[in-house]
DNA sequence: GTAGTATTTAAGCAAACGCTAAAATAATTA
DNA sequence: TAATTATTTTAGCGTTTGCTTAAATACTAC
């Protein structure tokens, strides 16, 4: 007599409990909505190369990543709005060229990750 | 007289340096994959919610998830089955419940994003 | 076995994603 | 001014995502 996909009726549950986590999780709300935009960012495979590129040379056109991955000059340039729409690099722009370059917090947020791909070290950690 | 869209001639560019970065790239190529795919996975709102309250929780079931975020059973249990799909996650039968806890390993490499949350001192780094 | 509880799975759908191709900006050079 | 170069933007399209709803699976207790 319950819509139980919506809610839980069941013995260990500890209201009180629930309620405090429910709490802390309304506070962290904002940094972790936050967070998620940025690992989202990153979490995809044509940009995080873009990341660790601008990571290991600083300063790169469109054009040098189109060439070291091979890929499309417009698929990278939209790459590019969308790790700039979400403060993640910034540009500059040099005579008819654009150099994007790592936001340093954003550099100093994903440092440890930079290093393990670096080091060639994750396939053990996850996989 | 080229395509534009597919290659780039300028003056700057710097053929040996492309083609080292070209190489690098491919050497990490597995790594950045991998990689990748966990940030896809906690770079969601709600997954990275599940993920650091795994963390402060330790073991947590579906319901209890769905209690905390105040979501759907079905929509909490279909993103831990990706997490678990992943390798993200581990989950262990007790009873009728099935409690969901972090791989150890993706526990240590989201280590300083989970201490971030838990001091909320992300606004500053990104936004 | 039937009822109830905990959970997953499948189907469907709107929204977001990522790419291609083509057009539009902008700076440089002839 | 016209052509070239560097880049972005727009439109279109197939794929993936994340949710809802409903049905399926599995364990527990009566």
């Amino acid at each position: 007599m319950k819509d139980s996909t919506n809610s839980c009726i069941r013995v260990f549950a500890d209201a009180d409990h629930i309620n405090t986590c429910k709490k802390r999780m309304e506070n962290v709300n904002e940094t972790i909505q936050v967070l998620a935009n940025a690992l989202s960012l990153a979490g995809n495979e044509v940009r995080l190369k873009i990341l660790f590129l601008l990571y290991e040379e600083q300063n790169l056109c469109v054009c040098d990543l189109s060439d070291v991955l091979g890929m499309n000059v417009s698929a990278i340039s939209q790459h590019l709005r969308k790790l700039k729409d979400g403060n993640i690099i910034k540009s500059k722009k040099t005579g008819q060229t654009i150099f994007y370059s790592l936001n340093p917090e954003f550099g100093k947020l994903f440092q440890p990750y930079f290093s393990l791909i670096e080091k060639n070290q994750i396939d053990n950690p996850v996989a």
